[in-house]
DNA sequence: CAGTGGTCTAGACCACAGG
DNA sequence: CTGTGGTCTAGACCACTGG
């Protein structure tokens, strides 16, 4: 064959890439180790080691010390989703951004939510419900508890003009979060809010954030019929 | 203040998370570059680099040669989803997988189909629908449409044992996709087949994978009512 | 035990983009 | 033009783990 020249990790990448697809490399198959093919390729062995475990974190390869680096029998598919503040996530689709809040309320929580949010079950918490519009048509209805003992100054906020969407990225730090995504059957009251047909199919984000072991707040995200998420592979 | 020794990219990593999450280095703010921190954390401007880019990758940093490194002021949240095969997604739930094909037939698509697979409207493709059970109850329903000008070995394959859903992983690499997360209310035949509700809320999942510039599979997965995708942040 | 990937270092050059 | 991050190198040591 030729010998083309590798100077970059990037096109070490490349050629990686190229031998999983073309099957040069069999999915399950041991491929050399570093050392060899940084000669192979005529670089550092650091450069190849940089190819490999961007390949890897893509899910392509799986590696191990003393084992080897194989090519994933089953590659697992990283899908991954960019979750901005829906005023961007909007703006960025050249669209006008407007919100009105619905409710602002310190109440008791459902049973559920304080579980959830491992508040104590008698303890209040500060309950937001606002409604994300694009082009003045709703958006994403946003259903939000916020745990006022971690994010006090959420209390001196109405929440009338700037979402608690934003507002919490501001003013209240998380460490960890989990986040999950669903199909719901939109309520009554979720049917009024965003105008649409009780029933309706309803994308839906929930979101929990802690800061250390304590809660920071709980979200619901409901966004109008035919809401996609996109992304490349 | 004490002076901790910094020995790895990933202690320096916590260091720069937690100046983020306690608002020593503010949302917008320059930080100091690579040489500087290297200094400051007694070690290699390599490692500082190597743990910043981690932070970028997460969000939380934007990086401009020249212009220095800032403190994201919207992080942007990257949740990835693991995308397995079924079988497995199923397997790790500690359930038990079954399959069963319900539709193999080579056909014309719709138009949206083949406009979407950029095929010409009158080439047949074959057609696959099939269930994914778990524990014997409906857990997925694929509907894909595969080009077999690019796989041609699909049209010896029944898929009447093996979905095509692993036969494509092994049979047909990719270079690119797209992939959109949606929610769609089942119609007559979704219902029926997932044993659900006609018009249930149901967790969608499109996929359109291309080798170079031809595309492969499209396929859309319709998971049984309840279903969620959960990630960390 | 020994081979593999994971990482660190010090130094160097370069591409980019702000001023 | 110049400061910044991006990357490469050669060499080294280490952690893990398979055999």
């Amino acid at each position: 064959m030729n010998s083309p020249v590798f100077r970059n990790w990037q096109s070490v990448q490349d050629e990686v890439l190229r031998r999983i697809r073309t099957r040069v490399w069999k999915p399950g198959d041991l491929i050399p180790n570093e050392a060899d093919l940084a000669e192979e390729f005529g670089c550092a062995r650091s450069t190849v080691n940089r190819a490999l475990r961007a390949v890897a974190e893509a899910g392509l390869l799986d590696r191990k010390r003393k084992a080897g680096t194989r090519v994933a029998a089953q590659p697992v598919a990283k899908a991954t989703l960019s979750i901005a503040v829906i005023r961007r996530e909007v703006e960025e689709r050249c669209r006008k951004y407007s919100y009105q809040r619905i409710t602002r309320a310190e109440c008791v929580p459902p049973l559920d939510v304080s579980a959830a949010m491992r508040t104590p079950a008698a303890t209040t918490l500060l309950y937001v419900r606002a409604l994300h519009l694009a082009d003045d048509t709703p958006y994403a209805l946003e259903s939000r508890w916020i745990n006022t003992d971690v994010v006090p100054g959420a209390l001196q906020e109405p929440f009338q003009d700037i979402s608690a969407n934003e507002w919490l990225l501001q003013h209240a730090p998380y460490t960890d979060g989990e986040i999950s995504f669903s199909a719901v059957a939109a309520s009554t009251g979720d049917a009024q809010a965003l105008g649409c047909a009780e029933g309706s199919a309803l994308f839906a984000i929930d979101r929990l954030t802690w800061d250390a072991d304590r809660s920071v707040t709980k979200v619901r995200l409901l966004f109008a019929p035919g809401h996609q998420m996109r992304t490349v592979l």
